[in-house]
DNA sequence: TTAGTTCCCGCAAATCTTGGCAACTATTTG
DNA sequence: CAAATAGTTGCCAAGATTTGCGGGAACTAA
């Protein structure tokens, strides 16, 4: 519970407040282990204040991503998110026919990570990469011989 | 023009037809050296082909991307596409301040992919690949040297 | 405390994208 | 050539996310 104050914090230091709307949203993402949709989250938060809009819940999770509270995954066509682990940040490799999703080491793209700083001056928002493939179910499901690429 | 003779090879190879409008939408895309929003796409279809709905240029843009004609670009909060360059493939780094788009040789995402391919029997599909950051540009007009992550 | 400024929220409308359905058309088959 | 089959499309509506507006609450300065 007192691991909010450091969004608190950040929040404040660029002139945000912290409203109980959302400490709410805060709360419901940082009470999943995984990842949650805009949506469920909304519900989640209506059971504790029923008067909370849509909006409100999508501009939240939008603020907590911009101060790095959270973390945005993009699943489908759909926006999930959670909360971003500072310790032992992680990649995601969400399968495009399964939806499946795996972490990733920010390890393996760490030298990426150099040579593009280095080479192009860009540094790349990692935190919000998100790879797109096929998953090694699907790929075995899949005996498609068409796609030799 | 006769460029589009492969496109129709590849719809058809699939059960596919090469219809107008699908063609119109091919020559949009084709016709533009960089990336076209789907809007975009519409507004000029419609001067040849004024019946044509908004549903349908998704449903052929994602049509050609699925066989492999055009690639999705995914800049700011809109889906923009481009003619998939099958000899010189490229991957996209977008400002998130700005929205320029820089070309990535696949040469650096190369290793990536050898790695999650055998490590994980993940097939990434870096031809979609967008990676997201700030560009050189922007980073030195923000000075702000709050995040040295 | 009062006034002024800034931020936030609910509400509604707008934007982007996708999906369902019935009609239409090209292709195949007899 | 006619019937059957499969793929396409326009129209409409829904789903997901963002934005504009106006009132209200919080923070600051005097």
């Amino acid at each position: 519970m007192s691991g909010h104050a450091a969004a608190v914090d950040r929040l404040r230091a660029q002139g945000y407040r912290m409203t109980p709307q959302r400490l709410s949203v805060l709360d419901i993402v940082a009470g999943r282990s995984g990842h949650v949709g805009a949506d469920e989250v909304w519900h989640q938060v209506k059971a504790q204040h029923p008067y909370v809009d849509l909006a409100t819940v999508y501009r939240t999770l939008q603020l907590l991503k911009r101060v790095g509270v959270v973390t945005e995954v993009v699943i489908g066509n759909k926006l999930h998110f959670e909360l971003t682990d500072q310790h032992n940040r992680h990649h995601h490799m969400v399968c495009s026919h399964c939806d499946a999703v795996q972490t990733l080491s920010p390890a393996y793209l760490e030298e990426l990570n150099q040579r593009l700083r280095r080479e192009f001056g860009f540094a790349p928002d990692l935190g919000n990469l998100t790879i797109g493939g096929s998953c090694a179910q699907c790929r075995t499901d899949t005996t498609d011989a068409t796609n030799t690429d």
